[in-house]
DNA sequence: AGTGGCCCCTAACAGTGTTAGGGGCCGCGA
DNA sequence: TCGCGGCCCCTAACACTGTTAGGGGCCACT
C-alpha cells in the first residue's frame, strides 16, 4: 500500500494512483486521503502538485481518455465514425465509473485534443462542410456520453443497495411488468421491447440512427 | 428561512425544500442539514421520511420532470418527436444542475412513466415496430441527457474558478485558436466552427439528424 | 390511566476538502 | 564553508459532510 516515498510526487505518478483508487473504490470513494495514500504520502502534500480535487478530476478525465486508440482509416467515413463511437463507448465502459468523471468536464488535454483534430480531418475529407464536421464531432460524443451515462445508472437508490451488481434493464423490466395496464398500455405491451436488448444493440441503433442523419447530408 | 414546525413533514415537502436548495446552493452545496434547515428542521429529521440522501436525490429527479409539459398532438410525428427532444432540453436546463441530478438516475416515478408512456404512443401510432419505438425513446433522453451535461459543463476547474459565469464554449474558441497550428491545423481552422454556433443551434443540429435517421427506418 | 406508535430532537461518529504553518533538504552565492 | 532561499512534504486543525443511536414529547386507542 503506502510505499516508501517514491522519490518525488509529480502530477502523472498521481494521476495514475487516482486512476488506481477510482478502479478500487469507485468515484464516490475518491478522496484526497486515499490517493495520497496511495503514493504513499499525506493529503496535504498533493495540494503542493494541484490545485484542487477538481484538478485531480480533471487529470483523471484526461488519463481515462489517454490510451484511446484511434480507428483504422478503411472502409468510409461512415464506417470509420461508427467506429469511432464504438471505440468510445468502450473506453468509458473500461475504467469504472469512467462516464461520470468524463461527463461534465470538457478536457482540453494534448490527448483529447489530438483524438478531436483526427476525427474533424476525417469528416472533413469525407465531405462535410466545416461547420457540420464540428457539430457532428459534438453530436457524436453527447449521444456517447448520455448513453453511457444511462447505462451505468442504477435504477433507483433501493434497487442500487439490494440487488448487487443487477444493472439497471434487467430490474426495469419487473417494472414495467407489474405496471397496470390500464394506466399504461403501452409501457406494459412493450415492456420487452423496452428491456430485453441488450445495451450493445440499443447502442448501435442510436448509432447507426445518427450515422443515417449525417450521410443525408452529404 | 426556518419557520415554525409546518405541521407534518413529508416526503412532497421535502422534495419541494430539496428543490428549493438546489436552486440557491447548487447540487454541491446540497446537504442533509440545509435541506432540514429549509423545512425547519434537523437533518437527522428526515431520516424518517426518506432513506437516504440517495433518495433525496430520486425525489429530486421526480420533482424535476414533474412539469415536464408533453407537445400537442399537432403535425407528424417527427415534429412530435423534435418538439419532445426541446422541451426536455428547456426542462433541464430551467432548474439548476438538473442535468446532474437526472443524469444517472433512472427515475420510475409515476409523472416519468406518463410521459413515456405518451411518447411510446406517438411513435408507434407513428408506424414504428414496437423495438424501434423502444429504442427511439431511448435515442432521444440519451441525447438530450449527454447534450445538457456538456452543454452546462465548466471548460477546466481553472477556467471555472476565474471565469466566473463564462460557460464552456466561449473559452474553449481561445482555446483552440492559440494550439499549434502545425500539430492541430484542423481545430485551428475550425476553431470558429467549433465555438461560434449557439448552443441552441448545435443542439437542433443533432436533433434533426437523429429524426433523419429515425424517418429512414419507417 | 396506561400503552404504543409516530415523529422529531440532541449528540456523536467517521470521514470529507482545504488551509496554516513548520521543518527538513538541496543547491546556489559569498 | 557558511548562510540562505526555494522546493517539497509534514502535522494539526477547521468547518463541514452523511448517517446512526437513543431519548422524549404527543396523540389516539384500549
Amino acid at each position: 500500500m503506502a510505499q516508501p516515498p517514491s522519490r518525488t510526487l509529480t502530477r502523472e505518478c498521481i494521476a495514475a494512483a487516482a486512476l488506481r483508487v477510482l478502479e478500487r473504490e469507485g468515484l464516490a470513494g475518491l478522496s484526497m486521503r486515499k490517493v495520497a495514500a496511495e503514493v504513499g504520502a499525506q493529503a496535504a502534500s498533493l495540494y503542493w502538485h494541484v490545485r484542487n480535487k477538481e484538478e485531480i478530476l480533471d487529470l483523471l478525465g484526461d488519463a481515462i481518455i489517454a490510451d484511446a486508440e484511434v480507428p483504422p482509416r478503411t472502409g468510409d467515413w461512415r464506417e470509420q465514425y461508427l467506429e469511432y463511437g464504438r471505440r468510445y463507448r468502450a473506453l468509458l465502459l473500461a475504467k469504472r465509473d469512467a462516464a461520470k468523471v468524463v461527463a461534465g468536464r470538457l478536457s482540453t488535454g494534448p490527448r483529447v485534443l489530438a483524438v478531436l483534430e483526427d476525427q474533424l480531418d476525417r469528416l472533413r475529407s469525407a465531405g462535410f462542410t466545416d461547420a457540420d464536421a464540428a457539430m457532428a464531432s459534438y453530436l457524436l460524443s453527447a449521444y456517447v456520453q448520455g448513453f453511457v451515462l444511462q447505462e451505468q445508472s442504477p435504477l433507483s437508490a433501493a434497487e442500487a443497495a439490494g440487488a448487487g451488481r443487477g444493472r439497471a434493464a434487467r430490474a426495469a423490466g419487473d417494472v414495467f411488468r407489474a405496471l397496470p395496464a390500464e394506466d399504461y398500455p403501452h409501457l406494459v405491451a412493450l415492456a420487452d421491447d423496452l428491456v430485453d436488448p441488450d445495451m450493445d444493440t440499443r447502442f448501435e441503433f442510436g448509432l447507426q440512427r445518427i450515422a443515417d442523419g449525417l450521410a443525408a447530408l452529404l
